[in-house]
DNA sequence: CTTATTATACTCAACTAGAGCATAATAAGG
DNA sequence: CCTTATTATGCTCTAGTTGAGTATAATAAG
């Protein structure tokens, strides 16, 4: 606390010795597939130097993702900015701070970005997508390497810890999913040595991994933490109107939303949820492409926003 | 985006015209007195420099936290990081970029945290306090002056649209108080020209400001951003225990929870609310200085945390 | 005209949250 | 001792929310 203390300021020159990058989250879901920006062939997120012209840390964001994307951001949030020293190896001199983000947007792909470019983000995270019930990876791979990690422990109490932790994460011994804790999960993952980062980062121990594609440095932990926070953040703000075109079923939105969770929601219940809170209104139209008995189509009722305290989707 | 783009990279002296600084929002709350440690007389936030030796941004953080204050900090929790131009004007070469903590420490002042340092945080926010009902300010002042901003504007839509969220935000036409929404009514204020900190940097508009201590650049926003983090959290993770002694009565707890919080709750709920989740288990003794009754001593039942999806104390 | 598929309306039971009533156990003042 | 004030603690009632199911409507495909 340079105020308090008597601590003097380093010198001008180490104090500089210092940058900050920009790291993009960037999110989208078109008919209900839950995709994300990537660059270098789906083994990065994408992210840029903070330069001096940027009126601010969010402005310099939304700036260079429209560039390259050429879509419009809808709704951008701050995720986490580290530090780490062990993070950031490629730069031993000075010390680069990682600050990252959300993004949330409607359209698909333009001509700006580079065919697979947008990955679905269960390539990353098998064992995230629960919507057609739990993944067998789970039950097949993971559990069985998680209780081997648990029984390696020396202690007992760190033995009995460590399958708690990991039957809350995972949702085995009668605990339940909970689609939320994506980035507890990767973490644990990453402590057992059962993601490729945890391998690189620690040397040795050539365990074998759990499926999912790997990321470089911690991006993968980034995206970890972005769609956690999307999944919390769908239960108590409309953000997934971010994702939406226009206008659009309530099937629709509903796949949208199951799409990002990661887990199927009871129908009725859904609409009823959406429909007594005012989110949507009737655009008068109909879809005939369902299938089944045409649809109404719905709209975002902006004005939510500014009513009352504003529910989500929960 | 670097990694797509072919925009080149700034030469390093460029690059490096960055630095950092960490500033934390430190809460205790001895005898359900909620405060913050200042410094400056009160008129700041303790801050420092991030420093190369620093293995990351938390564990700088809580390194001269600890050191300064003496005690440890037992939660952490990064709250927001910015860069704004307009808000570090002292540096026009370079960059600041802020990086803000909340942490929340369960003893009070020590000898090395000169007295003074500790403030009650109403000091900043008379407006906040809602333990004894409304603040008089906010009929007597603060409404009659958002009114009179809201006229102010040229549009009608704009008229209604302020009206709105200031009727919102102060909860006033028929609207509820959310005592989460702390930096949006400091925002409001701000925006309003209300607030010390907006004639500082607006110049002119020396409009009669509202009460509340101002503090140096944008530290009361961070102050109010901490807050409102505090009080949206205590309901869904058990973090008011940090605030805490070992052992304490369910009356303790409860005057915490309403000092952060700022409204008083139903005293038979709260206790069914903490006994149903096992938040809490008995010490065994009873404690006499109730002026009444003689109370249970509880203590905070750790365990809790690894076990289930852990409730807060909503 | 039957089957599959989706849309939409309604019901029911379990649980949660807000509010109040009642009683217990202490201290202080007469 | 007895009354009053104060806090602790147990219990109930009601309204609202949530999870899950039933029933019916409207379309396309065969």
């Amino acid at each position: 606390m340079r105020d308090t203390s008597g601590v003097t300021r380093e010198s001008a020159a180490e104090r500089h010795a210092i940058s900050a990058d920009l790291i993009a989250v960037l999110v989208a879901a078109p008919n209900g597939n839950p995709v994300v920006l990537t660059v270098k062939d789906g083994s990065a997120l994408p992210s840029g130097p903070f330069e001096l012209i940027h009126r601010s840390l969010q402005s310099g964001l939304r700036n260079w993702v429209e560039q390259q994307t050429g879509h419009p951001v809808g709704y951008i949030e701050q995720l986490y900015t580290f530090a780490d020293r062990d993070r950031s190896s490629d730069e031993p001199a000075g010390r680069v701070i990682s600050i990252s983000y959300l993004g949330l947007t409607r359209e698909e792909p333009s001509h700006r970005t580079p065919p697979g470019s947008w990955r679905n983000w269960y390539e990353f995270f098998p064992w995230e997508d629960h919507r057609e019930g739990a993944p067998e990876i789970i039950g097949d791979i993971i559990v069985p390497r998680l209780r081997q990690w648990a029984d390696e422990a020396e202690q007992q109490d760190e033995r009995q810890n460590r399958l708690r932790r990991a039957a809350g994460a995972f949702g085995f011994d009668d605990r339940h999913w909970n689609e939320e804790m994506v980035l507890q999960r990767y973490e644990l993952l990453y402590e057992a040595g059962l993601v490729e980062e945890a391998v690189r980062a620690r040397g040795a121990k050539v365990a074998a991994t759990v499926p999912g594609r790997a990321m470089t440095g911690d991006h993968r932990r980034i995206l970890a933490t972005g769609i956690g926070r999307l999944r919390t953040k769908i239960k108590y703000r409309p953000v997934v109107f971010e994702l939406m075109q226009p206008s659009f079923t309530l099937l629709q939105l509903q796949r949208a939303v199951e799409a990002l969770a990661g887990v199927t929601v009871h129908k009725q219940n859904f609409r009823r949820l959406i429909e007594q809170q005012d989110l949507v209104e009737e655009t008068g139209e109909m879809s005939a492409d369902t299938g089944g008995r045409p649809a109404k189509l719905f709209r975002f009722r902006h004005s939510v926003l500014d009513d009352r305290p504003a529910a989500g989707t929960k």
